[in-house]
DNA sequence: TGTCACCGAGAACGCTCGTTCTAGCACATT
DNA sequence: AATGTGCTAGAACGAGCGTTCTCGGTGACA
């Protein structure tokens, strides 16, 4: 197991976590989200693989001191998982709007991992379907309505620079100097974008013309 | 200790609870927020004065028959309690479909307190904005689509029997024999039907043709 | 008066589980 | 080469804990 870590960045600061520290961390959650208590030590055992509880131990003992559990002496399944949001709910950063007129504010990785000012909004977690890097952008306008999408509506984004057919995706049309949402659809040399009402034309537009900026993975729309 | 319950009551039906056995649930969600994992037997044993752990598992066996709360066999500190929701997510039955030619099925009080075995989710609380009586609805059709609503789509909804001004509600037009999402504009001898979407026209009806089911707090769309 | 369902008490059994002790390997430091 | 640190392994101890068995008491019903 080649996991360790460079000695000199242990000095200062918060240690980073090992592999197999994280995938405790993660197994814990899964085991309480789906069970609705938290696993003994020997769960842990045989759900990250491990051979022998004094390396659980061993490890829940440095997780508590780095303060991501709470751990009662010689409680059974004494162990508490601290500063994290509610199982159910995903916390995403809510970047700003979005509006015909201009390109999507995509994410910088580091924006807002380390600055952790942004805004956040809790979205249901069937939303998001895995996509643990979604994020939200309130839109401006009604420039989106044939994709059944008003002014003021929330839409929850993945951030991509390709689709598949079929995909709800952001696409920032170069000519027409705009974004929208739409249905894509790759048709030999020409693209179709299809809004999501039927009643609605789709465009037709070269591939070099659009470029896909991020998916839609769902709408939240507050009455 | 007297707490007897006359026998006649228990022979139909969910039996009232004793005494102790209130006392236990109450034990148990006090010690879970306290402690941040559920009591063992012997917690319970201390906690409610009783003087045996076969007391408790006897009252446990009854909690659990009533569906007050889950047990693992064999496992420590097993015990998961049920029906309710934690503070800060909503937790609301998703009541089945709304389509145009049918009435909305609003909840009666008793349909899913008691049977639990309604489908449920989970939407972010802003959304519901306070009402904790709210109940969802998977759209079925593209009847509501100058609402901005489409096929599959969920509203998240509030039984109400009249609305105000500007309102989004669902409304039963008794003449068409059809439900509809609206804003609701009364206008003296009539009645305005105002689609979300702009480029809809409005609907003018006589106010006894309208019969208002709900009020719509949201709507979620999942690509 | 006897039976039965309901309920509580006490004790013992045995698995569960946290804890701890010893050992060993890899790598860095001195 | 010697020492220290970070980490993993295996095993055993002992307390925690769920379970179950026996015994007793009370009230309802016939």
């Amino acid at each position: 197991m080649v996991q360790r870590q460079a000695t000199s960045l242990r000095r200062r600061g918060p240690r980073p976590l090992s592999q197999r520290q994280r995938r405790i961390l993660e197994f814990i959650d899964t085991f309480a989200e789906d069970k609705g208590y938290a696993p003994s030590i020997r769960d842990i055992v045989k759900g990250c693989s491990i051979s022998s509880t004094s390396v659980v131990d061993y490890n829940l003992r440095i997780l508590e001191r780095e303060g991501h559990l709470r751990r009662d002496a010689e409680v059974s399944r004494g162990i508490v998982r601290l500063g994290q949001q509610r199982r159910d709910k995903l916390a995403v950063p809510l970047m700003g709007q979005i509006a015909a007129g201009q390109p999507i504010p995509v994410p910088a990785a580091d924006t807002w991992s380390s600055l952790g000012s942004v805004e956040t909004m809790e979205v249901p977690r069937e939303l998001a379907r895995g996509h643990s890097d979604a994020f939200a952008l309130r839109v401006k306008g009604t420039s989106m309505i044939d994709a059944l999408i008003n002014d003021g509506d929330i839409v929850l984004m993945q951030a991509a620079q390709s689709a598949s057919d079929g995909d709800m995706v952001a696409v920032w049309l170069k000519d027409e100097q705009e974004v929208t949402l739409k249905k894509i659809f790759y048709e030999g040399n020409r693209v179709r974008l299809q809004p999501a009402n039927s009643q609605m034309q789709p465009i037709y537009t070269r591939p070099e013309n659009v470029e896909v900026q991020g998916k839609v993975l769902g709408v939240i729309r507050q009455m």
